[in-house]
DNA sequence: TGTACATCAGTGAACGCGCGTTCACTGATGTAC
DNA sequence: TGTACATCAGTGAACGCGCGTTCACTGATGTAC
């Protein structure tokens, strides 16, 4: 399980050098579903996953810090599409917004790797996510929208309270794993109907 | 600044061996003043930053580990002392709830490094906060009591709903400086209040 | 159609770094006689 | 009061590890003539 066969891999054909940068952020999305965060995505480790030597990565990305960019736009991609799908599987505008914060908690305890490098990333050696903006003001957005249709007199600040609400319970419910959570869908319920009762 | 002239520090005297037990608890509270978690603190930072060699820390900590949760056990005491006299300081179940809420969030962005020691923990290589849950539990409940007082059909999920959502709004302001967050106070209200509306 | 050559996808070997940890040691200081 | 000794607070030197990164190289494959 943890070592890939050597031979596993063989050389790709002239032209299709390129094919590796892929296989690359996919080595690197596999390590984040069985590890932690961006701390898991060692350069040699993400290259001993997709088995090649570790100076190949220098083909494709400029340093490491290119590398994480890349898996990063990947996953923030990933995550706007199953967010955008929640958002519009529903009708009211309360289970429009129930929908989101649902897929979105979902997401961040089912992928916690991925939902780390996407935002528990800070401090982190020589990774400023500057990019995020231009993906996660648009992702944002969603939630805003979501926020607003309900009524609430202030959108802003309330989608900013859900996020920061949601983001807590996926961090927290991970990193205190023994502490007595009350169930899951009891939370973000919780968490939902208090602004949605706010907006009233 | 960030050298310690090496003469700084002359070795205790006998018996007072312990001295420097403390001493390198506080050299990694200087530590996390200026720089980020629990990944700062290595054990030769520590050494470093305390005046002695690397090596000197094993006459009071077995290993790294428990270095760290010395750390640890000192910032949650002093987390649970200021939070204890912000609640007191104040009278209706309301304010002392904001009174609250407003002193954890304030420590926490106030204190990136301690806080993220406290609760920013995870997936660290040889640290799990087993130990947490018995200053973390009583810690709680100061937050729970102040819900419940507030008239909470649900005291337990909303103060967790509570936490999780200061939490969210610490990590997230730090992680994300480049978000257009609007205004401490308006954001740590409007949660505050949103779940005060929920209760009534 | 055959061959010389350029290109391309990688590898071999090595670098210096900070890390946690171990082991043998030093030298000042208090204590027993 | 003087001295031998044990204790104690540390240090010197070294270990193996994984890391990011660099440089020179290889060998298969497509292309030009």
């Amino acid at each position: 399980m943890p070592k890939e066969s050597p031979a596993a891999r063989s050389r790709n054909r002239r032209g299709e050098g390129g094919l590796l940068r892929n296989e690359l952020v996919e080595a690197a999305g596999r390590l984040l579903e069985e590890l932690a965060g961006v701390e898991a995505l060692s350069l040699r480790a993400v290259a001993r996953e997709a088995g090649i030597a570790p100076q190949s990565l220098y083909l494709h990305f400029a340093d490491r810090r290119e590398l994480l960019t890349a898996v990063y736009a990947v996953r923030f991609a990933e995550l706007h599409e199953v967010l955008t799908a929640a958002v519009e599987a529903e009708d009211g505008a309360a289970e429009r917004l129930s929908a989101l914060c649902r897929a979105y908690v979902d997401y961040g305890l089912g992928h916690p790797g991925h939902y780390r490098v996407l935002f528990g990333t800070a401090g982190m050696p020589g990774w400023e996510p500057s990019v995020e903006r231009m993906p996660g003001l648009t992702t944002f957005q969603l939630l805003a929208d979501s926020v607003a249709a309900c009524g609430s007199k202030d959108p802003g600040a309330t989608a900013a309270c859900v996020w920061a609400a949601m983001h807590g319970l996926i961090m927290l419910r991970q990193d205190r794993p023994s502490f007595p959570w009350p169930p899951l869908e009891t939370l973000v319920r919780t968490m939902v109907d208090a602004h949605l009762a706010a907006a009233r």
